[in-house]
DNA sequence: ACTATTTCCTGGATGC
DNA sequence: TGCATCCAGGAAATAG
């Protein structure tokens, strides 16, 4: 479940192996739910182009493409990995895993793959280079931006957070650990949370996803950088699937409550 | 303009 | 052991 950090992990390690490499041809798969464009239009967007930057955008990979020639014109190739998306820079003769949508066969002789069993993650690509994620990100928004976001919203804390059209990149994972280290319920309505714990909860997502990045990202179920390694936040959470386990702070067994479909961890004592 | 709910997917875990 | 069922969750679509 890549969010915010595992993304941005995978974004820099991509970064290392393909920038200035070149696109010379795309396979795209038969199945449909993984192409946000049409197949043709992301094949012809890609091909013949040079990768000039892969970054993130919320929980989104973006590949800077520019075009080979005098015109150099500018696109983008935009990844969202989903739930259980993939990136693999890999020689051709390695074997073709299942799931695999997209195979980009690049100048180096390497190929860059996109493999996605679940089939939540999705490609897309924009024209001008103009791509715009929604939301602001996290790591760069002020203090008085951030309580903008909340204010007159009646839903769930656990709810606005999750939102990207707010707040891009913070997932479940995230939003339970940061509302954890900030002692707010999930289910607090976001609307009436002061500003003074509303910097507080700024200050602990930041904490967060800076001390997840540091370590890698969360490996939960099959996650890995894209060296094939795996993150370690994971052992640094605090409530995230620790149903009746003790709280750290006060042994309280933690509860799991769902919110919008969602499991929510939360200590019922120290987040109140 | 918001908010809540449903839907999409497969593999791993669980239950009988 | 084998088969059925449930569950995980990001975000788009739908309904209110």
């Amino acid at each position: 479940m890549p969010e915010l950090p595992e993304v941005e992990t995978i974004a820099c390690g991509l970064a290392k192996r393909v920038t200035g490499d070149r696109i010379e041809s795309v396979w795209l798969g038969q199945k449909k739910e993984p192409l946000k464009s049409s197949a043709s239009e992301i094949a012809a967007t890609l091909e013949h182009t040079r990768i000039t930057t892969v970054r993130r955008m919320g929980k989104h990979i973006v590949f800077d493409l520019e075009q080979n020639g005098p015109k150099r014109t500018k696109a983008q190739w935009i990844v969202h990995l989903g739930m259980t998306g993939r990136l693999q820079v890999c020689e051709p003769e390695a074997e073709v895993a299942k799931h695999t949508h997209a195979i980009l066969k690049l100048k180096s002789g390497r190929e860059l793959r996109f493999v996605d069993p679940r089939r939540f993650g999705r490609l897309s690509v924009a024209q001008a280079g103009d791509f715009a994620a929604a939301g602001l990100e996290p790591l760069e928004v002020d203090l008085d931006r951030f309580i903008k976001l909340f204010r007159g919203r009646k839903t769930p804390i656990k709810s606005a957070l999750l939102n990207q059209n707010l707040l891009r990149g913070v997932g479940n994972i995230y939003a339970d650990e940061s509302l954890f280290r900030s002692n707010l319920r999930p289910r607090r309505r976001a609307s009436t949370i002061t500003r003074d714990q509303l910097e507080k909860l700024l200050l602990a997502i930041r904490e967060v996803l800076k001390e997840a990045i540091a370590l890698g990202g969360s490996s939960i179920s099959d996650y890995v950088n894209s060296d094939g390694e795996e993150g370690f936040f994971q052992l640094q959470h605090r409530v995230y699937a620790r149903e009746s386990e003790p709280c750290l702070i006060c042994k309280t067994p933690i509860k799991r409550i769902v919110i919008a479909g969602r499991s929510s961890h939360y200590c019922p004592k120290c987040q109140q």
